[in-house]
DNA sequence: TCTGGGGTCCTAGGACCC
DNA sequence: TCTGGGGTCCTAGGACCC
């Protein structure tokens, strides 16, 4: 049963354009929150020699030069736009894994290979009919193949957008152009290591003997080699909405020297990912807060400042988190540091309905505190996110992102619909 | 001046227990 | 001077992904 991968074609620029067709057959780049660096790109902005995660500044000259379009993320859009698209594969496609906000790993059915490849052009053809997103699709007997299927059906425009590896001469010709830094599961580290061995390809990484993999590169690596090698080590996952971790930061709009205003900053991604938490409708034991400095600034220096704390009960209460949180970010700061960004984990993760009872009752996140929250968290759905909050995360919030160049909430907000002229 | 924000899995090493 | 060994759990850190 061959595995297909779907991956939306430069997704970020494409949602943009759906929207604002002024937009279509231009440069455009999409920066990061707080506009610090590029995270997407359209096709003519990759042209335009536009690297991928540059920051923002160094390419002023390039980006006047070539009239590129910039546009802050707008992950509401995106989000929202990731949906329909997957809606519209799992119906053609029913065992389908929602890989990452423009990705999806589906199970692919067919009685032969053009059979198979129809069933791949009927899903882009339906998914650019109904979206607007032009989509890859990439089919091969492992999702490590997919992958690489899929990067070959972009870059091979007479393709049109599908590609099913699955004549063994025919693989190992892909491998052959394929350098080993594109393979999925191979980030820099690996691919610096494996060049000083002389593995420059995917087909050599695919040669390499099992223990000396094993050795080098862990099991991961391990089961990438097997992979490449057409033998499946990773299945289709059913997408469980409960993480095992809650991640909660942003980068600050300016630099922070204080620590009122850390703690303010802290209070509000506690409170957001205490949200996500109760959203998972899960409880949580452990509370990391960090502190980050200017990375930058002082190279080799240590910039992260982190700690971690266990709560003596498992909860999802916004206060009790904030509570703990602001404590330790008042433990962590240092006069005189300059922060740039902090970030809020919570792990020890575990179903609500798992909760441990303690023999101190009113210490427990009890059912009480529960309905509590759950009635700031229907609010804040219904009338805007922080209608009701807690005031330790502030009103004025200072060190909030930049977002200079965001376009509308199309799809999600009534006040921000298109406008339509005749 | 200006460098993102989420996640996952694996391993080594320490703490602790019997 | 001598000072077990094995199992488990937890955490920090490193690798990776988009």
């Amino acid at each position: 049963m061959p595995f297909a991968l779907v991956d939306c074609n430069n997704f970020y620029a494409s949602c943009e354009r759906v929207f604002d067709p002024d937009l279509k057959n231009k440069p455009l780049v999409i920066l990061s929150n707080n506009d610090g660096c590029v995270i997407a790109r359209s096709a003519e902005a990759k042209e335009a020699g536009i690297p991928m995660g540059v920051p923002e500044f160094k390419i002023r000259p390039l980006i006047k030069k070539n009239h590129i379009a910039m546009r802050s993320s707008n992950y509401a859009l995106y989000g929202d736009m990731s949906m329909r698209v997957m809606d519209i594969l799992t119906q053609c496609t029913p065992n389908t894994e929602v890989y990452s906000i423009d990705e999806a790993f589906s199970e692919i059915h067919g009685h032969d290979t053009a059979d198979i490849i129809q069933t791949g052009k009927t899903i882009r053809e339906r998914i650019l009919r109904d979206t607007g997103i032009a989509v890859s699709v990439g089919i091969a007997s492992t999702k490590t193949l997919a992958k690489i299927a899929n990067e070959a059906a972009k870059a091979d425009k007479s393709l049109g957008g599908v590609l099913y590896l699955y004549d063994d001469g025919q693989i190992d010709k892909v491998l052959k152009q394929t350098p080993v830094s594109d393979v999925w599961g191979v980030g820099k580290n690996y691919a610096t290591m494996l060049n000083r061995y002389a593995v420059q390809t995917a087909f050599d990484l695919k040669m390499l003997p099992d223990t000396w993999v094993r050795a080098k590169m862990k099991v991961t690596g391990l089961r990438t080699v097997w992979e490449l090698r057409g033998r499946p080590c990773l299945d289709i996952e059913e997408c469980s909405d409960t993480r095992k971790g809650i991640l909660s930061s942003r980068s600050f709009g300016r630099p922070v020297e204080n620590c009122e205003d850390i703690c303010e900053a802290v209070s509000h991604f506690s409170a957001r990912a205490a949200e996500k938490l109760r959203s998972q409708k899960s409880v949580a034991t452990n509370i990391t807060v960090t502190l980050v400095t200017d990375k930058y600034k002082a190279p080799g220096q240590p910039y992260k400042f982190g700690a971690t704390c266990t709560l003596p009960n498992a909860t999802a209460d916004s206060g009790e988190i904030i509570a703990t949180a602001s404590k330790m970010a008042r433990y962590l700061f240092r006069q005189g540091k300059i922060y740039k960004k902090a970030w809020v984990i919570l792990t020890g993760i575990v179903p609500q309905s798992e909760i441990q009872q303690d023999l101190f009752d009113g210490e427990r996140y009890s059912e009480k505190k529960h309905y509590l929250m759950e009635t700031l968290d229907e609010l804040n759905a219904k009338y805007g996110k922080r209608t009701v909050l807690q005031a330790s995360t502030g009103i004025d919030q200072p060190w909030q992102m930049k977002q200079q160049y965001l376009s509308k909430k199309y799809t999600t907000s009534w006040n921000e619909l298109m406008t339509v002229r005749a």
